[in-house]
DNA sequence: TAAATCAGTGTACGATTGTACACTTAAGTT
DNA sequence: AACTTAAGTGTACAATCGTACACTGATTTA
C-alpha cells in the first residue's frame, strides 16, 4: 500500500472509530451529527466526504463490520462444543464472550436495529437473518435426521436470536465490573435456550395441546 | 372542567399526538425537534413550555399513556380465556390486536425502548417488567401448584415478552392491508409461545441434559 | 525533475435548532 | 366592571448543522 492509501486509510478508521466512540454515552448513530464525527476524529468537517457519502454509508460500513465480527463467533461455536450435548447451550457463552469483546459494534447493533435509518435497520437484520440461518443449519446438523419438524428448528433459531438480542441489551447497560450480573444474564439465556429445546424436542412426541391439557385439568375443577 | 383548561388540555394533547405522527415516516421520538412538534401540533415553538419542560417530558407521558393501553389487554385475556387451555396461545391474538389498534404508542415503544434517552429506556422498560410480573401471575394462577419452578415461570413470561416485542417490530413496518403476512405472524407468535410452554411443562418430568443426550445420541457414532 | 493527483484545510452560506423575554388577549376572579 | 391570570404569540440571538467552493502541500506519476 502506497503511503497516501495508508494515510487515507487511517483517517476512515479514524471516523468509523469516532462515530463508534460517541455512542459510548448512549447516543444512538442516527443522533450524531456529521461534524461531530469529524471533530472527534480529529479532521475538519469537510473532509468526511472523501472517504463517504454521508453518514448513512458510514453506518452501512459499520454494520458490514458487526458481520465480519458475528462470522467467527460461529465457528467458534462449532469448534468449542462439536457435536456434543453442550453444543446448544455453549452457543451463550460464545456470544457473551464476543459481545463483551466488541461492546462498541454490539451496542451499534442494540441501537439501530430499530433505529430511525431504514436501510441501517435492513442491513442489520439481513445480518441477523444469516446468523440465523446458518445456527438453524447447526442445529439440524446436531440432530440428525429426526421427526422434529424444519420449520421449528427455524423458529427455534429465530427466538434464540431475539433472546441473545435481548440480554445484549441488558448487558451493555452493565457496568464493566459488575461480573455477578453477568454471569447472572449468562445463567438466564442459558436457562432459556434449554427451556426451548426441551420445548422443541417435546414436539416430537406429544401436541401442545393435550400437553398443556394434562398440566391444567387437576385446576379446572376448583375454579 | 373551566374553557381555559380544556383548551389548555386540547393544545397538550395536539403536541402528543404531532409527535407520535411525526415518528409515523420511521423517525424516532429522539430525533425529532422541539420546533417540529409544535409546527405540527399547529402552535408557536415557545407555548411548547407551557406543557412540558422539554421533549423528553413528553416522551416519558407517551411512555405512560402506552402502560394505560397495555393494562386492559391483559384484563382482556383474563376475560377471553379464562383458565382454559387456550389461555397461553390466545394471548398472541390479543397482543397483536391491541399492537395494530395502537400502532402509534407500539410504534414509539420499539423505535424508544433502547433509542437514545436513558430516562424513557427506563420508563418502558419498567412498563414492560411490570408487564411480565402480571403475566407470570397469571400463568402461575393457570398452572395452580404443580412442580414448575417459579423461577423457570418468570423466565418464560420474560421469553415470551420478548418475542412479542420482536414481533412488534415486524408488524409495524408491514403494510396495513398485508393481512396474509399479518396472520403468518400471530401463527409465528402462538407457536413459539407453544414450544416454550412445552419445554417448561418438559422440566417437570426430566433436565434439558438427559433430553438433549437422547436426542442426539444416535448422531454421535457416525460423525 | 516537472506535472498531476488528491487527502485534508479554511472560509462561507443559509437553514434549523433551543430558549429567553416581552407581548397580547381571552378567560377566571373579585 | 375592574383586576388578575396564563395560554399562546412574536421577536431575537447564539449555536450548530450540512455542504459548496477554492485552497494547499505532500505524494504519486510521467
Amino acid at each position: 500500500m502506497t503511503i497516501r492509501a495508508e494515510k487515507k486509510a487511517k483517517t476512515r478508521r479514524s471516523l468509523l472509530d469516532a462515530a463508534l466512540t460517541l455512542m459510548e454515552s448512549g447516543r444512538s448513530f442516527t443522533g450524531l451529527s456529521l461534524r461531530e464525527v469529524t471533530k472527534e476524529a480529529g479532521v475538519v468537517p469537510t473532509s468526511f466526504y472523501r472517504h463517504f457519502e454521508g453518514m448513512e454509508e458510514l453506518g452501512l460500513v459499520i454494520v458490514d463490520e458487526l458481520g465480519l465480527e458475528m462470522r467467527p463467533m460461529m465457528r467458534d461455536v462449532r469448534q468449542r462444543a462439536g457435536k456434543s450435548a453442550q453444543a446448544v447451550t455453549q452457543t451463550a457463552h460464545v456470544y457473551i464472550d464476543t459481545v463483551m469483546g466488541s461492546k462498541p459494534l454490539f451496542r451499534f447493533l442494540i441501537r439501530e436495529i430499530d433505529g430511525s435509518s431504514a436501510p441501517i435497520r435492513e442491513a442489520i437484520r439481513n445480518e441477523l437473518r444469516f446468523f440465523g440461518s446458518e445456527m438453524a443449519r447447526d442445529y439440524r446438523d446436531l440432530f440428525g435426521p429426526t421427526e422434529i419438524d424444519v420449520n421449528d428448528v427455524n423458529l427455534v433459531a429465530e427466538m434464540v436470536i431475539t433472546l441473545m438480542a435481548h440480554v445484549t441489551s441488558e448487558l451493555l447497560d452493565m457496568s464493566d465490573k459488575d461480573s455477578v450480573n453477568k454471569t447472572a444474564l449468562v445463567n438466564k439465556l442459558v436457562r432459556q435456550q434449554e427451556i426451548i429445546f426441551l420445548g422443541l424436542f417435546a414436539t416430537k412426541s406429544q401436541t401442545f395441546e393435550a400437553k398443556l391439557a394434562d398440566t391444567v385439568s387437576h385446576e379446572e375443577v376448583d375454579s
